[in-house]
DNA sequence: TGAATAAATAACTATATAACCATCTCTATA
DNA sequence: TATAGAGATGGTTATATAGTTATTTATTCA
């Protein structure tokens, strides 16, 4: 059903060492869209199905005027779709990799916090 | 050699989905620190080995306060690792999801541009 | 044509932080 | 003990942007 991917460390490191400057600063400003934890709840709602902003206003307990700005900003950055049905605009994600990113990341986060609990328990005893 | 990591997409979904605000705000957190150019520099110069500050001073034409106070900021949110000997400090990766992103982003930045531009060559023909 | 609704936008404020400069701390060595 | 080198840190400034309120722009339907 949903699509697999595999990545190897050793190309990783590879692809990273040559990365030149101005992609540097693409990957930066495409991460700059994922530090707000807002946009993070966007996305998430925006994971299962397409939206509404009426719909993520309600679910996000947002104002609707900075769920718009959200979506424009990201819509404009080419992550999510805008598809306009009379007065309603219905929202979805349009590059999947940015959901793969958020759940590396957030794995490595519950790992880091298992590590730093284990340790308290080492030194605890 | 390296390790390699397989992701299924259903599973992202289902996980992202699942995700608590706090950890959001985590993730939101982690992705901000990759959002400074001059960090995923930082990270790219220790994507290949250890270095010390000097090192990436040199390699990246930054201020050493600058730099000092980057790898400090990854040293306490624990995305790199520090080794004192001597005079010098050693930095490292501690955290390698971060490069895995870095990758996943990139590549997805890369496609998103290659998009555009056969998407202007239609236009214009 | 005139509500009523959905979404976008403009103007403003408050806050966070990157870069800079100057200084300080720590360690090795003369 | 004095000096020099490596790195960390404090204070300052400039800039970017999240959130708010108020308003504007469509679009539907009575």
């Amino acid at each position: 059903m949903g699509k697999k991917i595999t990545i190897d460390e050793d190309e990783v490191i590879k692809w990273n060492l040559r990365m030149p400057e101005e992609m540097l600063t693409a990957v930066a400003n495409r991460f700059k869209l994922l530090s707000e934890p807002m946009r993070l709840k966007i996305l998430r709602s925006l994971c299962e199905k397409e939206r509404t902003v009426q719909e993520i206003v309600n679910e996000i307990k947002a104002s609707q005027a900075n769920v718009s700005k959200h979506l424009a900003l990201m819509h404009d950055n080419g992550i999510v779709n805008r598809r306009k049905e009379g007065l309603k605009c219905y929202y979805s994600i349009a590059d999947s990799s940015i959901i793969f990113a958020c759940y590396l990341i957030s794995k490595s986060v519950v790992e880091n916090l298992q590590d730093r609990l284990s340790w308290l328990q080492k030194v605890e005893n």
